[in-house]
DNA sequence: ACAAGTTACATCAAAAATTGATACAGTCGG
DNA sequence: CCGACTGTATCAATTTTTGATGTAACTTGT
């Protein structure tokens, strides 16, 4: 057993990870799609409908219509891009930001009451690993 | 800058890998619903309706429709369950099978680059969290 | 400074997916 | 073996997504 990376275990976790996730149940009934976007308003940003478009698993009349719903909810907030006269900043609302606040809340609690069992030892190995896993995804939002 | 576990950080860093995985381009156009089962499916073994139903975020009657589908285009089986006339077990084809392993290969090279990009120290790092990392989804698995 | 081409988003009808209500056959406890 | 419950299917109605297309705003080259 060397010390190497296991990229393939690596992957698996996190794709358990997800699966643990995904299973929360969420506050109110939004959909995989209502919540990626709200999520990814929150992570970065204003941003355009075609900036938003690619981190999405929609198309663009879908995404519009969508947003359309999240406005009308008064999760999310358009303006009109200073830059851009054709273009629209997304962005949430306070409504909308506290929506993805509360599912992170939910998943923190969720990872926290299994970090609580385990050792000390293993507890210390994962907080050393934290900046790591930090690392990969930054590299994975330049190399993008 | 304590060497605690910051289980925020934590689960910031798994939201983060869960959309640079969503972002990975699927080789069929299967929506989040089919993925999700199909790889329920190929992680979990046979599995009834009902089984499968809570990890599943759908009612029933959209997953007896979307189970249909999926045997329709050949990637899962249903057979009798053998302890109950009224339940079906569900379980992976071979071309279902194949669609989860090459998106979860797909993962892998994603990931694999990256790693790239990382220092031997960190690498080392990551290594040793691994095993600790599935720990955690193990003990999600149990007290669940 | 303007025509031609491109980009950002909206609109619309059609297709697909999801839901709630309900039906029905199989199972279980007394 | 009866009444209650469970597992899945079916169906109509609703919601979501798509492909095609439109329109206004930007850009480039001249």
């Amino acid at each position: 057993m060397p010390d190497e990376l296991d990229v393939d275990r690596l992957a698996m976790v996190v794709e358990d990870f997800n699966t643990i996730f995904i299973r929360l149940p969420s506050v109110r009934r939004y959909n995989f799609s209502t919540l990626s976007v709200l999520h990814t308003l929150g992570r970065n940003g204003p941003l355009r409908l075609t900036d938003l478009l690619p981190t999405e698993q929609l198309k663009q009349p879908a995404l519009t219509a969508l947003v359309a719903r999240l406005e009308e909810d008064g999760l999310i907030q358009r303006r009109p891009d200073p830059n851009d006269g054709r273009a629209t900043l997304l962005s949430l609302t306070r409504a909308g930001k506290q929506i993805v606040r509360s599912r992170h809340a939910e998943r923190v609690k969720k990872l926290s009451r299994l970090v609580d069992q385990l050792t000390p030892e293993e507890r210390a190995v994962l907080a050393d690993s934290v900046h790591v896993l930090t690392r990969l995804t930054e590299i994975a939002a330049d190399t993008t």
